[in-house]
DNA sequence: AATGAATGAGGATTCATTCAT
DNA sequence: GATGAATGAATCCTCATTCAT
């Protein structure tokens, strides 16, 4: 990645002579090629926001813009793709042996202080009929809020009604701007704190 | 001597050479038409986003393209004077007779469920370093924590922390989603709500 | 000039109140204006080249738009007007007591190396049948060839061939550049050295 | 976070969506594209000079504006490479048996009277530390000064002072003027005569 | 199955020029 | 006579998307 080819004046650019091709694997470069591209894609989101020219991820991913096209359709499932990692990641965390709410809140915190990704596209839960991100989006909202809400404890004070969980997850990513992660941590647990929610450490999951 | 003779529309330039101008209303209009750039903003801000393409505004306000570019240098500085107009009605209300916090928050929840500019920009805050809006979104920002706090009771929830304030205002823009405005302010007030914070009528301020 | 009243958020632009104008000197001003735009041109022409923007020369001269059109129809009358008081200043060292044509040509040369507009517009001489210059800029190449040509001395260098005095103006001024006026009289003197020709002091001509 | 969303195609920008394209030949037609710009480029600007357009070269090569943006990054990049194409033909002239001085500085004539872009680009040589073009047009510049001082037989005119020889070239090069190439190479003639340089055949090499 | 070149629409930005005041 | 705002065409440049190889 980087290789950024920039202006080489005078020389023709043409590819490799045919053969010497950087390698056909197979179809096992397929899955490596996309977990490339989810990879690249978060941290490209994390830099330059969710609406990063494309040629840049794959760039970044090592791969042709082909491959991304074929792996991703459009821009929103490259997008979900990065978040369903997030919410995987969270419903591990409420899987996890001996976790309790604080615990998965602050797996939540990581990624939302991690990965714009995570706060732009989740949040359009709802009625939001527009192009791309129809069901799908909803149904992970819907798994994070799962994940979360069987860890509640009675009487927690986002379990009074339904719609709470989800929209105090809202708040905090609003909450979650600034320069450095360390800052959006910050701000993060400022906004928990403002809601009177106790968070356990914030990190990602891993056994 | 020098001269890298950039970009020069030189010789072909040329305006309708005859035939009927579309007509101008002269100097008379600059005020005119600097508002309805501001009035263009919000509405296709709220339609479509931030990057909303320039000319869809130009077109609006109807008037050229050259217009909004005399009045507003780039993007964000038309961006600006939509929240400006948006700061101004809060301290405004901040301002009125009898007035009180829960009154005030009120006129800044309306601003937050109408305008998406007002979302996004004024939460810049803090080492925003960047090229663009350095100061001025700073200002704002402050210039409305300023309006609030002198309403603050003593012992607000909200005064605690010098930095809670603002926080909590872009934890509840955070929460603002949603294709209708009605659908909006509900879930404003439920953040509202869940940070324990009491809103009066969320509606513009008007004497 | 430098003005260049940027940006002021919320400032609503508009014109002095109507009375306190900046004062309508009358027709006294309209000379004053000429003179003005002239000495602007070539400021901006040896800043930025002879495709500098027309706004930047009126800006720079204190005036509007307007009058730049008003006194100089077009982007070639207002060139041609900057090169006219060259010409004079030449014709002037050319009808001095006791000048010589080293004096003349350091007059000349002085010109060349400070003004763009004079390398650039003089040299479209001959069959130049393009838009703006068609006659006038002949007309002032044959007064430099003139004021020039009676101070020849019989057998000079440049006085074999009719059109070699003229050549030869041109290639010195194709040896003229550099970010520098030093720079650019260095080279126009050693240019002047590899004609064989003698060149006085390099200042304007002032009596 | 941070995002300043600048501008965003966004969802908008979709391209012939169905309908025919009009053919891609695939990467085999890379260089052939870079190839036609170049041509393209040399007979732009031999008509309408350095600043025509780039949308014109790209139309006149044959290919769309994204195309000659791959290949060349700016302007000057697209300029360097037509002169690139010259520079190397003067130096296959000086490399080629039996050639002497006058023969190489027939081929450099040849392409200052054909082409514009060597006119005003190879020049910029010294200190024109600006933005674009730094290094590569001094290297060319150089690269030319090198082909030519090879042949200079000692004692020649242009061989006394270093800097004589590129001066001369320039110098040259301002005094070619004029609609036809006829009459650019017989000012160029001229000036070389003037310089006391005896000049070989002015045509391209050619094996 | 991958590569990366090509297309070309879209949006940004700049100025020449006119004209109401 | 002067001012400077408005117009809008022209040009620049970027990317989403397709597709030959």
């Amino acid at each position: 990645m980087s290789g950024t080819a920039r202006y080489s004046p005078g020389v023709t650019q043409r590819n490799l002579p045919d053969e010497r091709r950087p390698a056909n694997d197979g179809p096992k470069a397929a899955a490596r090629n996309r977990a490339a591209l989810v990879a690249a894609a978060r941290e490209i989101y994390a830099e330059s926001g969710l609406s990063a020219p494309l040629s840049a991820i794959a760039r970044r991913a090592g791969v042709g813009q082909g491959v991304l096209y074929r792996h991703f359709p459009d821009r929103a499932a490259l997008a979900l793709a990065v978040l369903e990692e997030n919410v995987q990641q969270i419903e591990q965390a409420a899987a996890a042996d001996g976790t309790d709410a604080a615990r998965v809140l602050g797996v939540l915190t990581w990624h939302q202080t991690e990965s714009t990704a995570f706060v732009g596209v989740l949040h359009a839960d709802g009625a939001d009929s527009r192009s791309g991100t129809p069901a799908y989006a909803q149904a992970l909202s819907r798994r994070v809020e799962r994940a979360l809400r069987r860890h509640l404890p009675a009487g927690h004070r986002l379990g009074a009604r339904p719609e709470d969980l989800m929209i105090a997850i809202a708040m905090v990513s609003g909450a979650v701007t600034g320069p450095t992660r360390e800052q959006r941590e910050r701000r993060a647990l400022a906004a928990w704190r403002l809601l009177g929610v106790e968070v356990g450490p914030v990190r990602p999951f891993a056994t």
